[in-house]
DNA sequence: CAGGATCCAAAAGGATACTG
DNA sequence: CAGTATCCTTTTGGATCCTG
């Protein structure tokens, strides 16, 4: 079946690669927050300041690993002396919401039912 | 929104405390592995031989952890000399299958095309 | 405003050997 | 067989301060 030409690994496998880019502590929030509102374009601070605890660093380097992998974009305005730079999902990025969604639903229904995200009221994941 | 009476942080989101339990290493894994073929019980040393890599420690831990969670149950005989243990999904378990189930489509279609997965030969999520 | 640079603590994972 | 126990390395996350 798997011939010694090729040693199979976990780092090959497609699930194991997709938990890669977003098991990560604040990916999956961050996501959620691009994707709230009308407005689909978010600065970085506005970002940070929604995600009250997250560290400017932390931040940052989520917003790069989901931009390398495709999930999100980046606009950049550097005609003003102040840096402008808006954060939005992609096609593939909007089209991951509805797992997030899915383990929301989840967690819901086999373990946390009566609790906060079940009052929408949660700041993190209510959408 | 929020009272003071209630210091809401990113601990008592659902969507957090879903991620806690299946965004480990390994564990998606085991879950598929359980979920795998059509005996549906296996035993620790099965599972252990089927996650080439996985160690004993690790694997012990994550079983620990699914079973707390209530994703898998597990049968000790203690009848005989020799310990027999078999580890099971339960409802919650075989409902989140269809989770991973959604992961792997998503990689397939916008990340890992004409990838190892796809070709329906990965020893670790293909089922 | 949008980050980058440093430093540090904690957690997670792995290697190995051992046990009832 | 089904795990434990130790030890150790690596990864991750966070705090804090700094900058174009």
């Amino acid at each position: 079946m798997l011939n010694s030409f090729y040693v199979y690994t976990m780092k090959d496998c497609t699930v194991y690669k997709t938990m890669n880019i977003i098991g990560k502590r604040w990916t999956i929030h961050i996501l959620l927050e691009l994707y709230k509102g009308e407005k689909k374009e978010k600065r970085f601070n506005e970002l940070k300041r929604k995600l009250v605890y997250i560290t400017p660093k932390i931040l940052s380097e989520r917003l790069k690993e989901l931009e390398d992998k495709g999930l999100i974009a980046n606009k950049i305005d550097d005609s003003t002396n102040l840096p402008k730079s808006e954060y939005y999902l992609t096609e593939s990025g909007v089209d991951f919401i509805k797992i997030i969604q899915a383990i929301k639903l989840w967690g819901l229904k086999w373990k946390f039912q009566n609790e906060d995200c079940e009052k929408a009221i949660c700041m993190y994941c209510d959408h």
